[in-house]
DNA sequence: TCTCTTCGTTCCGTATTATAGAACGCTGTT
DNA sequence: AACAGCGTTCTATAATACGGAACGAAGAGA
């Protein structure tokens, strides 16, 4: 668990990557555009752009010369094949509880001290903005479905991550080392995990972890919404359906 | 329809996109392995994929301590988002007709005069080694799914491709350009394409074209095995479940 | 246990090359 | 017609990616 930044040997690489990984945030980029957002020098960019293209992991639109993301990339994610599997076990559990609770789902893994976000369902009414979350990082200790992951890792590893500074985002956020682990502790004996607005005002959520056949958390799902439609005597049933799916999907990967 | 190859300006670039290319044939891999592979340097090698675990585009199997495919790989797979949705759509119709067939079904795009496989589908029975031909690319005029493709581009593009060299597989391969838009004009006027051995001995196939709404062929699907079991008898069944399949996937895009 | 092999890693000098900056041509706009 | 914004090209130089050799660790085999 450590924390050391992972030190970069080729920096022409590292900026191509930065180039490559503005088109995460926006599908159809200019060379100015991404010159400026990255504060490169523009015949730079073009250079690294003109690769990747060479190489098909950017293509252009035809019509507006714009750059996107190519073939290369759609190949290399074939190859990913069954690493995040879980996304695609989980995918129709969290559709059908985001159907039925209104609320949106969640699902995200454990990733150097932080939670990834793999995978985002609405209530089926409102697709809109969906990839909102996806790829995006969250802080373990003052989520939902960060606290399900973290109060089931090795002891050793609460410890040293509640030995940090934890920083406050709202005046529910817990800041206090044993105030966390006494929270962890309760959120083992529950099975679940509640984030009442530790994280942002107003929005309440729900979470769960997953274990793999090694019995380690190796995801969780949240349900989470505003706070005011998430109600005491509501809890149990949106826990209920949460103890249904990880189950589910724990056994399938 | 030019097969200029596009200028590399970044050698390092390159350089290291190959190296994670390589990924794409095997998911774990380690240093000597690649510099082997590639004849580059070793500490070469090391330096590319340090940066690459740095920027999180490959991390490390924690026992073997080889490097694979990373999260950043996995988010830059979620901002394809949709322009690669065919997939999505198509996925389960091939699904579907692999299982009914006992065939191989597969979805090619076209692209810079090559197919490139998309999806393949096997029959439920046997799931293995259907990573096969994923990502591989193949020529128009010697396959079903490419010579469905073909056959319903702008005139003046089959013009230009009839025209260069084609080369010969087997003693099935058309090799004649005049031939060539003889059995273009036919696939046209039947809706679908014929590979019997064309490409590889004892292997037929049949394809079908997907077009987009404004009526450009955009994809192709086919169904291919053992030229035995593709009696003529069993063509119009086959034509008859291709032919619902790339309408609704069509109709779905 | 000791050797031998094989792996990933580190170091450093040099030749390679990525890069910045200015200038060009193009397109669409005012 | 002048302008603004875009992608692109060119070139010199400073920056750095790279090759080669050497090191430490881990595993195999006798």
């Amino acid at each position: 668990m450590k924390n050391e930044t992972k030190k970069v040997k080729v920096n022409s690489l590292k900026k191509a990557i930065d180039v490559l990984n503005c088109f995460t945030c926006k599908p159809k980029l200019g060379v100015t555009e991404i010159s400026m957002k990255l504060g490169l020098n523009k015949s730079n960019v073009h250079n690294i752009l003109t690769t990747f293209e060479a190489m098909e992991y950017l293509e252009r639109d035809t019509e507006t010369g714009k750059y996107q993301l190519g073939l290369g990339i759609f190949t290399l994610s074939r190859a990913l094949g069954d690493s995040f599997s879980i996304t695609k076990v989980a995918q129709p559990y969290m559709q059908e509880m985001a159907n039925q609770t209104k609320e949106r789902v969640y699902l995200g893994i454990p990733h150097e001290d932080e939670v990834v976000y793999l995978e985002a369902c609405y209530p089926a009414d409102k697709m809109s903005l969906m990839r909102s979350l996806l790829g995006e990082r969250a802080n373990m200790y003052c989520t939902g479905i960060g606290k399900a992951m973290l109060a089931f890792l090795p002891e050793e590893k609460i410890e040293e991550y509640s030995s940090r500074p934890l920083k406050a985002f709202t005046e529910n956020t817990i800041t206090d080392a044993e105030e966390l682990k006494k929270e962890l502790a309760n959120i083992r004996r529950n099975g679940y995990a509640m984030d009442k607005m530790e994280h942002e005002f107003g929005i309440t959520c729900i979470g769960a972890p997953i274990f793999d056949k090694e019995g380690n958390v190796c995801a969780a799902v949240s349900i989470s919404g505003p706070s005011l439609r998430f109600t005491a005597e509501r809890i149990p049933e949106l826990y209920r359906l949460l103890k249904e799916s990880i189950q589910i999907i724990g056994t399938r990967i």
